[in-house]
DNA sequence: AATTACTCCAACCGCTATTAC
DNA sequence: AGTAATAGCGGTTGGAGTAAT
């Protein structure tokens, strides 16, 4: 392996560091992260180097608070999966499973205790989804009462309400949100035709997914209407 | 002003899954 | 098919900064 006989450098990151690491991560490619510690020069391990660029040096990542939208979502994905940090994550842009975990440790782990010492109780805290209507003008606000289960299938038809409401606003495909999600996604940028629209029965049920997302990260109930989640800024 | 307690977050570690050969 | 290398994930730790005493 690398550095036979040499020692690896641990602990925090110089700013040389990152800017070494940044070049040869954006030159290489976000791939064969030993073979950029070692062409790099930098006494670090591969999966140091990793680390660092997913966590902090990535473009596209969003510094700065957790919004309290961006809570909600936590709140609601990890009621739903547990610890799957790096799943949520992929549900709130710019933001590193790193960075949910802690927050979640820091914030929301104690206040969901304090509130009632179970995750039934988070669930109750009625979480509202919206799902757009086929003709992208309209959505039903779909609110959850003891919503106990973790299996959103489980919902029996007398354990919800659904509303309708417009949407002047939000039309997803066609909003400021494409633009901000084409910037998250180089990938759509480049074909738009790539990215599926998965609806399913009565055409209530939609979500916007990567084509690389696996089946179990395209979830209906989970995309919202929270614009604000593709702030960058 | 000094010390202690606490919070937050970057970074590390160990393990598993995936990929390449 | 088997093995090694690499990537990904979740848990944990250490230290810097801040608040409380």
């Amino acid at each position: 392996m690398a550095y036979q006989g040499d020692k690896l450098r641990k602990g925090s990151w110089l700013e040389e560091e990152d800017e070494r690491l940044t070049a040869f991560a954006t030159l290489l490619g976000e791939r064969k992260w030993d073979s950029i510690a070692i062409l790099s020069g930098l006494m670090r391990s591969g999966k140091s180097c990793r680390m660092r660029w997913l966590n902090y040096l990535q473009p596209n990542l969003k510094r700065g608070h957790i919004s309290a939208e961006e809570e909600q979502i936590v709140i609601q994905l990890h009621g739903q999966w547990g610890n799957k940090w790096a799943r949520i994550a992929r549900r709130l842009p710019g933001r590193t499973d790193n960075e949910i975990k802690n927050y979640w440790r820091a914030h929301l782990r104690k206040k969901t205790r304090e509130e009632g010492n179970s995750q039934s109780k988070v669930y109750s805290s009625k979480p509202e989804l919206l799902y757009q209507n086929g003709d992208s003008t309209s959505a039903w606000k779909y609110s959850i009462r003891d919503y106990n289960s973790a299996d959103d299938h489980n919902i029996g038809p007398t354990d919800f309400s659904l509303e309708h409401y417009e949407l002047p606003s939000m039309t997803y495909l066609n909003s400021s949100y494409e633009t901000r999600l084409y910037d998250w996604i180089p990938r759509l940028s480049n074909d738009q035709s790539q990215a599926e629209i998965h609806g399913e029965g009565n055409g209530l049920d939609w979500c916007f997914c990567d084509p690389a997302w696996n089946s179990e990260d395209c979830d209906p109930g989970t995309v919202d209407s929270l614009g604000s989640l593709w702030d960058m800024n």
